[in-house]
RNA sequence: CGGGGUGUAGUAUACCGGUAGUACGUCUGCUUUGGGAGCAGAUAGACCGAGUUCGAUUCUCGGCACCCCGACCA
């Protein structure tokens, strides 16, 4: 793409609301737009990011047998009613509404109902399970206080699976699949490093949850981290005992913040009880169907990264998530011999299939556009000028790098492809 | 939801009970092109409402919005 096509601008100055780094910057470089408290737009830049991480996860999901589905925002009350989640004294993060006929109609905060509900037409026979489906949904919740750029937000775009299973050990076969496609996931969106299979509270069906936590001194939680290990401890369950169940040592264990950017849920009957999601076994009899819920926030993801993932200058987008692969940079593209130049190179790599933001504008001094591309941070930047222009070769650099190298236009894409 | 704070051009910020200033942006012209260029000119602003006052952007009250701490939570 053209960068004198793309709409957004860049800003020299945060913006006065906005403390967190991942606001701040993720505003500055052009890929979101704060509408409300908590609630922001993705602009064409940030579209393109949220879209391959939905992507990687896309791809992770569909290989532990996961199938997209899409629900509804809007939800009747009567499945709410049965699981006991409609009353605001039980769930304050409601925002309902009403239909012209007076019904309650609230927006969906998370989907267990929903899905349990809608899974009774199609789950009647052991033959029917296991299903594990999952939708890339806008949630609404009416947080007290939205905070933190995009990691807590009134409007936030959410992975949701579900798997319902025949019994426990099928359930805890796929709990497990799901948490290595986790570690995938987060590994692909660049955090991996700083990522942890964290020990939760359960809930009323297994002794904990996991959550996977990146550390981060931008994070809300606290978790006790085993470096060696690679598992940490929410705070809010760590005591001497759970410490020597989990096998770990007391004196090892490092205390961090971190970020909440997955967890996973065994359900047990806890929705197909109430909802009468139920199924009949070989031997004829009715069994309830065995749950389990898998979230991600590709939004907080993509903050999480930007908190991890940046420097004085600008973002460092890891490269499956970047908007695009390669940023060429043209200086003094007034000039026709460095505009031919640059356009053939831009022409060469998109034709290469090389997803390319090229800055083609004029009239923008050298210094403003080495400026904006550290900002935006695509991983691999390659300049073209009077400069690169003499030894018939361009300038390719790195994002994460301090040091440029020059290649021969003729190596480019080999070199792109090796970066 | 409890406590605290802040609302001034598109953005970031000054000052002031009496004609609101600067920088960036934007526009025009000329010069410039390897780290957010230079000169000249132009553009554009006091959250909303009520009150006090001769006069309110400034003081008071109410509303709304935003931020921070806490509680709660992906």
């Amino acid at each position: 793409m053209k960068q004198s096509q793309l709409f957004t601008k860049t800003r020299k100055e945060a913006p006065a609301d906005e403390v967190a780094k991942n606001a701040q910057l993720l505003i500055r470089a052009g890929f979101i737009n704060k509408e409300m408290a908590g609630v922001y737009s993705y602009l064409p830049l940030g579209l393109r990011v949220l879209g391959n991480l939905e992507t990687i996860i896309r791809e992770e999901m569909n290989a532990i047998g996961g199938q997209e589905l899409l629900l509804t925002t809007l939800q009747d009350k009567e499945s709410w009613e049965k699981s006991d989640r409609w009353d605001e004294s039980k769930v304050d993060v409601w925002f309902k509404t009403k239909l012209a006929s007076g019904t309650d109609i609230g927006l969906g905060w998370t989907h267990e109902e929903a899905i349990t509900a809608m899974m009774r037409q199609y789950i009647q026979s052991y033959r029917d399970l296991p299903v594990y489906a999952y939708q890339i949904q806008t949630k609404f919740r009416n947080e007290a206080r939205a905070k933190s750029g995009l990691m807590r937000g009134r409007e936030f775009i959410m992975k949701d699976l579900y798997s319902f299973s025949r019994t426990q050990e099928d359930l805890d076969a796929f709990y497990e699949a799901c948490a290595k496609a986790y570690e995938r996931i987060f590994a692909r969106a660049g955090i991996g490093e700083i990522t942890y299979r964290t020990f939760a509270s359960g809930g009323a069906f297994s002794k904990y949850s996991h959550e996977f936590q990146a550390i981060s001194a931008a994070g809300e939680d606290v978790v006790y981290v085993d470096k060696e290990k690679r598992i940490a401890i929410n705070k809010e369950v760590l005591t001497d005992e759970v410490i020597a169940e989990l096998g770990l040592n007391k004196d090892t264990l490092v205390e961090e913040k971190s970020i909440e950017v997955g967890n996973i849920f065994k359900l047990g009957t806890r929705f197909s009880d109430p909802l009468g999601l139920s199924y009949v076994n070989e031997t004829g009899e009715t069994k309830p169907v065995i749950m389990g819920s898998y979230g991600i926030g590709p939004g907080r993801l993509m903050g999480t990264i930007v908190e991890a993932l940046s420097d004085a200058k600008g973002i460092i987008w890891p490269r499956e998530v970047s908007p695009f692969e390669v940023h060429i940079v043209s200086l003094g593209i007034d000039n026709e011999e460095i505009r031919k130049a640059s356009d053939s190179l831009y022409e060469m790599l998109t034709s290469a299939g090389i997803d390319t933001l090229y800055d083609d504008r004029t009239e923008k001094s050298a210094g403003e556009k080495l400026a904006d591309a550290d900002l935006i941070g695509i991983p691999v930047r390659l300049v073209v000028s009077a400069r690169t222009l003499e030894s018939a070769s361009v300038e390719m650099k790195k994002r994460a790098e301090a040091d440029a190298v020059l290649v021969r236009a003729a190596d480019v894409i080999v070199a792109i492809k090796t970066a």
